[in-house]
DNA sequence: CTTTGTGCAAATTCTTTGCACCAAA
DNA sequence: TTTGGTGCAAAGAATTTGCACAAAG
């Protein structure tokens, strides 16, 4: 994989250093648009990078997770999955094929407030659950 | 425990058999407000039913989920939550105490659509993470 | 050298499953 | 007597932890 600047400088600017690992799962991240599991990122690089462990995948996704590089996704009972697209935005998830899908949001900012009945807001998570596009076809 | 016929009628109306297990489950979850995990609902109904499995609690509360009696939180990293309460509302979770309180949702309508981008919307989820009152109280 | 990252194996936690027993229709 | 509910123990899956080695400054 060729050295990505912009990526090493992603991870300086949260105080994080930018080693083989972190670089390959950061890149893995930006290229997918798939929402993965920590174990979909695992076996994505895994092939091309066969010393990599699930332990350093877990290790990373949390470390990035706590530095604001991307954000948890809990939109699946089973797993949790990450976002590597912080930008204001809602996801689907299809309830047969599990796939998940960025929606736009209409008027964010009645959304994402500051606070809630003297609650401090941080973060602000919609999802909708259903069926996609592609299953609905399957189904006729 | 007293019969409580509203929750009998509630459990038929779901297609649901109201054993004493079921009914005391139904009757915790509406009567807490605190969105229990399995465990909690465990915890809680142990003491005063002692023949009570944590495999019973699970199955019921699977049982609820599907027929609808109730709504499958994902708002906690660790564990599913449940809330009796399917109306349209949004939660906020506590990232200190982990506590999750109900949130009134303004323009509902906006926000719960049928449909988006030909997918089917079937469920809706608004929630946010940050520090609840108490937790900010107790920092100063 | 000293610090930090990595990766294996084991442990932990949450949840589900298989199966035998029990209760109700 | 048949069906379905319950509960124990075991299994399974996702994630974390402890520790030794390796890498980088």
């Amino acid at each position: 994989m060729e050295v990505d600047f912009s990526m090493q400088e992603c991870l300086l600017r949260h105080g994080i250093k930018p080693s083989l690992q972190r670089m390959a799962i950061l890149g893995y991240l930006s290229v997918t648009r798939t929402h993965p599991t920590a174990d979909e990122v695992y076996n994505a690089l895994h092939p091309a990078l066969p010393t990599l462990s699930l332990t350093t995948v877990y290790n990373t996704l949390k470390l990035y997770a706590e530095r604001g590089v991307l954000l948890l996704l809990l939109v699946d009972e089973k797993n949790v999955r990450f976002d590597i697209d912080t930008g204001r935005h809602a996801h689907f998830q299809c309830i047969e094929c599990k796939n998940v899908y960025d929606i736009q949001i209409e008027n964010r900012d009645a959304l994402y407030k500051k606070e809630v009945d003297g609650m401090k807001i941080t973060e602000t998570h919609l999802y909708y659950k259903g069926h996609c596009k592609a299953c609905l076809f399957n189904e006729k």
